[in-house]
Order: structure tokens, then sequence, then C-alpha cells
DNA sequence: AACATTCCTTGATATGGATCAAGAGTTACA
DNA sequence: TGTAACTCTTGATCCATATCAAGGAATGTT
């Protein structure tokens, strides 16, 4: 497939609102590159050596716990990027990324990108409003994870969502990790993906995809309101 | 006590960074504002009004769940700001915020900041860097909260935080908001913190400090491997 | 088509931490 | 200095979710 460095970077809300001029120097700084399905891109505690833009395929973005345990922080799918925080602040990665499919990404190097940060002023605010919209999204995700039970998580995500042009919600990437995002094991995340089905909230399509049914009662279930329905 | 705008915003860390110039400004902004003990400063929800950097005092930054559940996401002491993510980013805040004893905050309003912070290159760039420590220090601790057991967390959260000039660690708040901090309920944060102390990893000292008597043992306990000692 | 993988589901059981309950220190101030 | 209001501790019990175990459904490979 014909995927170049500008066709990435244009799909790319973090850089959208960058001007012609230094996108191009951006996309001057972008390399190509590809991972198989199941390759590791980096680990934990790697120094950072730049941006990954996805272009097609998808990263899952990982911690390692003792005992083979792990965390699930991120699916990255196109348009997204990762390693970005460390890139900019220029610390050692503070999680894992592995390719979970043959993916494509733009890759820029972290020096030049500093650079570019130092250079141009709009850019850099760019950054720092994506950035903003990134905290805000972990603030939220570790208050779902703390405060709200497994059912509770489960209806927040799915409506959190965006649902495709058929009004479905699909879940990037397989169950199990989804369900390692949301802190729960695949098995507690089948139960009680089951439960929330038969209660006529949700129904599952073909291709790993999901109808939201009732909103409504969902918002509730979100809410810790279930059990009593 | 004669704490102006100017002693704190000097003695805040994220802008010690900034040039003259651009501090003059920043310090024009600003104006003192006073908080009771137990006074709520906003609420999850409220839009933002600006950046509050504590001059003396403590607040407690926190989520609200179900059921009146609470976690705490940071507790915010002298030379710390909060509200800057919701300020920057303009959006409603993501969390509430309470005065836990007499406190005194330098506030600048939310569109003078933001005016600042595409007027001012530099200071822009200084504001990405402080929000990557920020996101660092979030996906730290949402990897202990989900991969590390009660002492885990407990451990690392003593081994994180900077001895003072005694050795000991001050706990920063109750120990009721250390716990909700570490996702525990008080009862389990006194027992856990009880086997470590009959383990003599630490020992707690008057005025709320703890001593951290084997760090190595501690950081094999942060690991996961305490019940086998 | 037969087989091997990988992923998901379902059931039975175990457990870490929560909850409920009852003091014991501490601090505050009248 | 007494007492009220908190904060923390400790014990008994409970429960949501993990873990262990055993198929079953998809998917890919020869």
């Amino acid at each position: 497939m014909g995927l170049n460095v500008i066709d990435i970077l244009h799909n790319c809300k973090l850089f959208a609102q960058v001007p012609q001029t230094q996108f191009r120097r951006l996309a001057t700084l972008a390399k190509i590159c590809h991972f198989r399905k199941g390759q590791m891109i980096f680990q934990e505690g790697d120094p950072c050596s730049g941006v990954y833009v996805v272009g097609s395929g998808m990263v899952r973005v990982f911690n390692r716990g003792t005992g083979g345990k792990e965390h699930v922080l991120h699916m990255v799918g196109p348009g997204e990027t990762f390693a970005e925080v460390a890139a900019i602040g220029d610390f050692e990665l503070p999680a894992s990324a592995e390719a979970v499919s043959k993916t494509t990404c733009a890759f820029l190097p972290a020096a030049g990108f500093r650079k570019l940060l130092e250079d141009e002023p709009v850019f850099c605010h760019g950054m720092l409003l994506g950035l903003t919209v990134w905290v805000r999204h972990l603030v939220a995700l570790m208050g779902d994870l703390v405060l709200r039970d497994a059912a509770g998580r489960i209806a927040r995500f799915l409506l959190e969502a965006k649902p495709g042009a058929d009004g479905t919600v699909k879940l990037p990437g397989l169950k199990r990790h989804i369900a390692s995002h949301l802190n729960l094991t695949s098995e507690t995340f089948s139960r009680t993906f089951r439960r929330l089905t038969d209660a006529g909230l949700i129904s599952e399509a073909k291709n790993n995809k999901v109808k939201l049914l009732d909103r409504k009662t969902l918002r509730r279930v979100a809410e810790g309101m279930f059990p009593k329905l």
C-alpha cells in the first residue's frame, strides 16, 4: 500500500493545525517504518529515540508488572501517536510498545522533533494543547479504574468510543487487550460483557463490533447502578 | 505571614525557568487568595477559571465516585500548581479541590495565562516540559495502582518521596488521604503499614514522618516480593 | 478437509482487600 | 482539665474479581 510520510502525518490530529512551513519541516524529519504482527517496537526503560505516528495497523502500549501481569495503557490506531511524551521530555520510555498487527508508522527522531519544538512556537503551542487532551484522558481513565466496578468500566469505555458510520463501536484490538486496559481479566470481561448483552444493553456484531442498544441505561450502569438496574 | 505573589511564583518549580520579562507579566496577572481548612476551592465539572499556585498549606485534588467513594489524585503542597491542565486546554475541571489546611495560593486567571502562552514561546515551551513530567507521573501512578499489591504501592510511594534533611519521609497529608491516593481503604493502609513496620522495613516518627530503615528490601516489596520476604 | 493455534467463554473455587464494628490515641478548645 | 471530635488501629466477616480448569469457536496452515 502506498502509505507515505506526508499521508500519515496529514492524517494525524495532533499535527492537524501545524502550518505549511513547519509541517514540511516535520515531514522532512520523518522516516517510514514497518512492523510485523507481534513485533516489539520498544521496551519500557529504553531511551526514547523518537515519536511514532501510526499510519496503518495497531499498536499496543503497555506496562509490565511482576509475574507476567500487564496493563494496556493505550491501543494506538491510525492517526494517533505514541512515545511523544518521552520524546519531548527526553526521558526513558515509561511503557513498552508492540505491533498487534502489521503496522506502518512515520517515525520522527527525538532530537529533530525537540529542535522543531524550540524553533517553532506555533508547533510547540499545538503540542501543548495536544498534551492537555492526553492528560485529561489519563485522569479520566484513572478515575474509571479506581471508582467504577467491572460493568461500569466497560459501559464507560463503550459510551466513550465514538461510533462508526453504522452506529456500532469497533473494539480497538482483542477483547483480552481491552480487558487489560480496563484492569480486568479476560474472564471477568467476558462474563460482564455477557451480563450487559443479556440485559439487552448491547449486542455483538461481526468483526469485533458492538452495538449500543440502550445508551441511557448504559450510562446508569457506568454510574454504578447496574445490580439493581 | 507575608506571603506575596512574587514569593509564591518564585518558589514554583514550574515557573523556575521563566525569564524576567515574562515572569513579571505572570506576576501582574496573579491575585492572592486564602482558603480555610476544609474549604472547597472548586468542584469537578466546574469551568476552569485559572491556575492555582500553592504558597503555603496543602490542597487535596480528588475525584468523586458513586456512593461517596473518592480518589485523591494529588496532594498539592507549596511550590506546586493545580488546575493548570484544564486552564491551558480550556476545559471543565476534571477533579475537585479542597484545602486540607489553612492555605494561601497565587491565582492566575485562565484567559491571561493562555494569552501569555501564545505570546511567549519560551514560557510555552517551559510549560510543555512541565506537562511531560506530570504525564510521566500519572502513568507511573496508574501502573502502581494496577500492577502492584497494597504493600507494593505503599513501598513505592515511600521510596518515591524525597526524604527531608533528617532522612525521613514526610507524609503529605492524612494517612487516610494517602491511602485513597493509592486506592486503598485507610484500614488496609493501616494494616499493611504495620506489616512493613513489624518486618523492620520502616518506622514511624513524630509529626507524620516515616523513616525508611531498609530501602533495599523495600524495593523488593515494591516489586511484589513481600509475602516470601 | 484435517489439524494446530489462538482467542473466547463458562464453571468452580480462592483470595486480597473492602466493609462493618468497636475501641484507642490525639487534638482542639471551652 | 474535661470532653467532644477526629484519626487511626485492630478484629471479624464479606464480596468482587482473580485464578484455575476445561471446553468451544474462530482463524490460519498444510
